[in-house]
DNA sequence: AAATTTATCTGTAACGTTTCAGTTTTTTGC
DNA sequence: GCAAAAAACTGAAACGTTACAGATAAATTT
């Protein structure tokens, strides 16, 4: 207690947060040398370490964001960029929640950043470049040619995209496979006698949308299937206009014996207007639904379903930046994952 | 450009981000003045103000965040603090976009901390009081005595929960009318002649498990209803669980002919285990349900529902955090949603 | 015209951290 | 035994901001 006073003296401390002042008081060390100590840098005494760490640990130091942030220009920041326009099925509390399961164990905060895809999807990476509020960032909705992808490689900005791009940048992502998904989907009903099928795929403009038509097209190939067309219907239309398309096609003289579907609330629409029509699922028409909650089979058994996994995409996504933040090249930082089909009521 | 040399001369500007030193360079002004000039304050002459903003706007000027919150101590954060065990079909989206909009007009960022309540809700409000950061937060899963208010009270931090507590603490909240809900869908039920009524309430915990029971209670009452018991069935029992009973139910000599549902993916459960005792909804039993997305209807029109808006919810909460951190009182921050009934298929 | 006010403006210090360039002490080399 | 090297530690400066206590010049009062 009282050697303390020989010392430069900072200064004596109050009930307030404890500083790096308030260890180095305590322990009788300079500033500099607590804050080395607690890094663990290689000039500073091993004994030292240890009593600066047993004093750290004991008043519950922990150090200032601030001051770190705008010393070093490290954020401590995860920046996760919402669109407002994403499925809303569990998507987001489940990405959130899986990205906080990996964020928990670290010092980063998420800050979700939502805002309208539609009107420029470049606003929020824009600021998050300018104002440095971020040390990584997580994406989705990607477009196989993405400018953000391009701006924040571009500007050295480490991030990770949910999906693919196709532009000959090596960045890290993470995608569901639905070209297996669609691909299996066609398998599945044509085993089941399914012939003349129908898909309901994303906007044209995501990257996930051609790896559907991609698998789409194989499996009608290989399984000998036919499509039939869903005029100008996507995932994001309007669930009314989606019922009553698949009303009319139900129909038709020849209707489709089968639909596949890439999102689980326009699914939900293309029951009820098949049934509408008087078909029934499992009789005279199946439909194949990827979701991102478990909810349809507690609707429809009949339905065959996929469950994308979406809190594992957010764990992955969250590993993927932060590895990429710590140097980890892109290539090593890509992950897909396999379809799992929810086991069947009928048979298969 | 020359005049400037005669200044004081901080020092000429990179290509990096403008702060408040590269607008004093460049207006010729002391960064002491800038700053006041920009916060509009008093002793700055009219003019001075004018330029300095103009300057400002020009660069694209945005005070540094680690600065402000370092010197001090406003983050300009929001944390939302929410439950892993949250309901899932569209609670957290809806809530994370309402809340944005309109953090979206001002200079705060919403951090998302999800945790376990079952293990310890205190845990994330005792980490944003001992590291200040965040300058209000926004809880849910309200109990009637609420630890989490009681201590960011006594701290002095600003929050507002959704869902109110009884506790003798004046405190801002919003909350949906549940009394009203269930009161309202007893006597709804009692019209179309029902009269022995079940109740999916949530767990006991929380305060909107009592005003659900004192919603039903008066409605019993008021309308002459029977209650049909829920056994230990809670909304946040396991799906499986309450489709087993509330087929069980169902097969009983005197079944209930309506249940009224607090969660509506529990009252997916209950439809399915019901259907499965081969009672048709609309026929031998009516389900009354809250959801937070629309969709039961699009599954069941026959069902009764009440869509709780969440993305609203999460607006005025957040315009009462903000409010809250401007002193405004928490009296005048208190907000109630009645329920709004969705327009059904039958009759009513 | 001198003294006071008023209107504008400004330098310094501090918030908590890390980097840099030392300084002091101990150990090693010969 | 003494120079050189290694080990352990440290103060000053800086990141961008704001509060404080002036400073300067112009306007007002007496």
């Amino acid at each position: 207690m009282d050697d303390h006073s020989k010392r430069p003296i900072p200064a004596p401390t109050g009930g307030e947060r404890p500083t790096l002042k308030t260890i180095a008081y305590m322990t009788g060390l300079g500033i500099t040398t607590v804050s080395r100590a607690l890094k663990d840098a290689p000039d500073i005494g091993a004994e030292t370490k240890e009593r600066v760490r047993l004093v750290a640990r004991q008043l519950g130091y922990q150090p200032n964001r601030a001051g770190v942030r705008l010393r070093t220009g490290k954020t401590n920041v995860i920046a996760l960029v919402l669109s407002i326009e994403q499925e809303l099925m569990g998507f987001t509390s489940q990405m959130v929640q899986g990205i906080s399961e990996v964020l928990g164990g670290t010092q980063y905060h998420l800050v979700v950043t939502p805002h309208s895809f539609e009107k420029d999807p470049m606003v929020p990476v824009r600021y998050i470049l300018d104002t440095g509020s971020a040390d990584g960032v997580i994406i989705s909705r990607m477009e196989p040619d993405d400018q953000r992808v391009r701006l924040m490689t571009e500007r050295n900005l480490p991030f990770v995209t949910h999906g693919r791009t196709d532009m000959g940048i090596a960045h890290p992502f993470h995608d569901f496979d639905n070209e297996a998904y669609v691909y299996q989907a066609v398998e599945r009903l044509v085993k089941r006698g399914r012939r003349r099928i129908a898909l309901l795929a994303p906007l044209s403009r995501f990257s996930y949308q051609i790896h559907s038509r991609i698998g789409f097209e194989r499996g009608l190939v290989d399984f000998q299937a036919t499509e039939v067309s869903m005029g100008r219907m996507t995932t994001e239309t309007p669930l009314e206009e989606i019922r009553a398309y698949a009303e009319r096609l139900s129909r038709l003289p020849e209707p489709p014996d089968a639909i596949i579907s890439l999102s689980g609330s326009a699914s939900i629409a293309l029951v009820a207007g098949t049934e509408a029509a008087g078909r029934r699922l499992g009789k005279e028409i199946d439909i194949v639904s990827k979701q991102s909650a478990e909810f349809l089979n507690w609707i429809r058994p009949e339905m065959l379903t996929v469950t994308e996994d979406v809190r594992h995409a957010g764990q992955e996504l969250a590993k993927a930046v932060l590895a990429r933040i710590d140097g980890v090249a892109p290539e090593l930082l890509q992950s897909i994952d396999a379809p799992v089909w929810s086991p069947m009521g009928p048979k298969d």
